[in-house]
DNA sequence: ATTACTACGTCTCGAGTAA
DNA sequence: TTTACTCGAGACGTAGTAA
């Protein structure tokens, strides 16, 4: 048995989105060269191939050509549409960074403490994060690349505010998972204070106690992408 | 902006359902190739031209190398696969037959009008078919083959029996449209006993009457297809 | 083992054109 | 107008092979 080719498909959805599963329908080759942007000599050959591998009938009368698709045409195009529209489903909706535990300078302890972030931590995410961040440095570059689609995905956003003396930038939480067990918050800054391959992580309570991790830790964060 | 190539659906497609829609997965060109039934060599190639395009994001580090889809990448495959899909789903769910309107030999009335078929078309059509039967003239070889599609479809379908002397052989019955007004039956029968240009339609009052028919008359048939 | 180059063969397309 | 042929150009795939 013979494979559908891979070009023929959008003849095949052409002919589908005329009507051609349980009617002949008529096309002129030319017409069918436009919607699938080749040429009419292509179309031609198209259709040719196609009633020789019996994926379509053709009834021809005089100038006139009538096409019905076949059951067994009709199935191939279910089956390749099936497998596109699961690979587009089943992909992973969540990303997996690992990386290093590392010391950070408190700095992230210290912004994070400020009430006009807390009250907004409070009724976003649910709680006021112990004061500190964990840094994660992400070792490997398909991790570092990896942290960079942050930029662009929407979390939960937490406002800029200002003291009277300066503001202080927004930031954005991902839920996330630490070593499959601890729950936690991704966070990305606005102004963030140290290069792409450092993340900083928030929780509820003391994760270096929680996950019993120290400088050095090998860790691993999930973070479900809902979209 | 280029497009995205037709031979390059199913290397995406791979790729998407090993989570590169936002992580970087390693894979190597021999694996792709075997998935896409193609050469470790066509493999490479494919993934050398995605990146070119734009369509994905390649990092190598040594003999490693791990790709990501790009929002560009990804986007054509949902457009991609909703013309596959919405193809599949738009096809009119109805075929269309057109004929003329010819005299039967009066056996079809006969026939239809044994209990053995009257009991049967009252519980399963819901009513009992004025006695006569409509025959219609395909005329064209389009319709003629069409009509044969329905050998396999189901229908509803009324048993055969036998009155103790012979047997009468089951009827398949598919509600149909005549000229887009009067609903009628389609019958297929087991045994038929005229060729294949023509088909028999039943209904519950006369419909030479009710549709102002006369032989030579040019009638449309429209039968929904519920599958 | 890996990736990806060159070389070559085959497939596909489109221009020209016949019927 | 149609469809579909021939044929040349270029796209695509694979074998062999280097790194």
């Amino acid at each position: 048995m013979t494979e559908l080719k891979i070009q023929h498909i959008l003849t095949l959805s052409y002919l589908l989105s005329k009507g051609a599963k349980y009617n002949y329908v008529s096309i002129t080759t030319s017409s069918l060269g436009k919607n699938i942007k080749k040429s009419q000599q292509a179309a031609s050959k198209h259709l040719l191939e196609l009633e020789q591998n019996q994926f379509i009938e053709r009834i021809i009368s005089g100038r006139n050509i009538s096409v019905k698709i076949t059951s067994k045409g009709y199935s191939e195009m279910v089956k390749l549409s099936a497998i596109l529209q699961k690979s587009l489903d089943s992909s992973p909706s969540h990303v997996e960074l690992k990386g290093t535990l590392v010391s950070g300078m408190g700095e992230g302890a210290y912004y994070m403490g400020l009430k006009g972030y807390t009250k907004q931590f409070q009724s976003k995410i649910g709680y006021v994060p112990y004061p500190g961040t964990l840094n994660v440095r992400l070792d490997q570059k398909i991790h570092q690349e990896a942290i960079k689609q942050f930029e662009t995905l929407n979390g939960v956003k937490i406002n800029s505010f200002s003291d009277g003396k300066r503001t202080y930038g927004w930031v954005k939480c991902f839920n996330a998972k630490l070593n499959n067990s601890t729950n936690c918050e991704l966070i990305i800054l606005e102004r963030t204070h140290h290069d792409d391959s450092i993340i900083e992580l928030i929780s509820k309570s003391c994760m270096r106690k929680t996950a019993k991790l120290k400088d050095g830790s090998k860790v691993s964060i999930k973070i479900p992408i809902n979209s």
